[in-house]
DNA sequence: GGTAGACATAGAAGGCTGTCAATATGTTGG
DNA sequence: CCAACATATTGACAGCCTTCTATGTCTACC
């Protein structure tokens, strides 16, 4: 059972809440987002996560992404299944192969809710 | 020693990145931007700041912080330092009380990072 | 069918984290 | 100075996290 088939994903559960700022998040919507963020708070997931999300053609193979690491390849396994089952990343086998894609609604959601910059002319300094 | 003086917050370091999507993110930027993402990654801290950051005024008393939560003193004290000592918020201690405000350009510097939607006509939803 | 390769899972070790009770520190007021 | 109060620090403990090695599963090819 790779994910809940009724309830959202934390990723899509994020997309409900207002920003930070906006108003005092409540402690179940606090419980939906902290693993969203828990799985990005690791080093090596946050470079996978970038990694996946700037590749370019939208996908990347999980043998190109083990290389750009120094760790062993269950540990960068488990490192994917941790984005997945949050729902950062989509995953596509193809063959033998494993293709990994960044959700980009996902962060766009995620990046709202921390707070991005008021939308409105370029910020200068 | 409450942070460094001669080096950037990691609040601060974050604004040197590129959105996870727009390039891979180095090592060392993720070992930056990793601990800003954990002290976001608990519920209780993520209620925290966001009632620092959503409080009218821009301010609002530990005292008050400590009433939403049902955890002992030394508990909310050890979260709100936590977010202290990543920069994602200031304190002014006055009298006997200790005032919190959120740093907002560290949150939106994350925001950045994470990944906001591209700035575009208002989202619908 | 058998072998080789890519990826996932299981189990274990060591370190980190969240929480508490107890105590320390610093401030106000008498 | 002492009492009362707000907040911070300390020390301890249970649970979780990251990592590894060993092994399992699935696909491709001969």
């Amino acid at each position: 059972m790779p994910k809940s088939l009724t309830l959202l994903d934390p990723a899509e559960a994020v997309a409900c809440c207002a920003p930070l700022s906006a108003r005092p998040l409540s402690a179940e919507q606090a419980e939906q987002v902290a693993p969203l963020l828990k799985a990005l708070a690791d080093p090596v997931r946050l470079r996978l996560m970038s990694l996946v999300a700037s590749h370019p053609g939208g996908e990347i193979c999980a043998c190109e992404l083990g290389e750009s690491f120094d760790l062993s390849q269950p540990t960068i396994s488990h490192h994917l299944k941790v984005l997945y089952d949050v729902g950062l990343v989509d995953r596509d086998k193809r063959g033998v192969w494993v293709y990994y894609r960044a959700r980009a609604e996902a962060l766009a959601s995620l990046g709202t809710l921390i707070g991005c910059p008021p939308a409105g002319p370029a910020s200068g300094g």
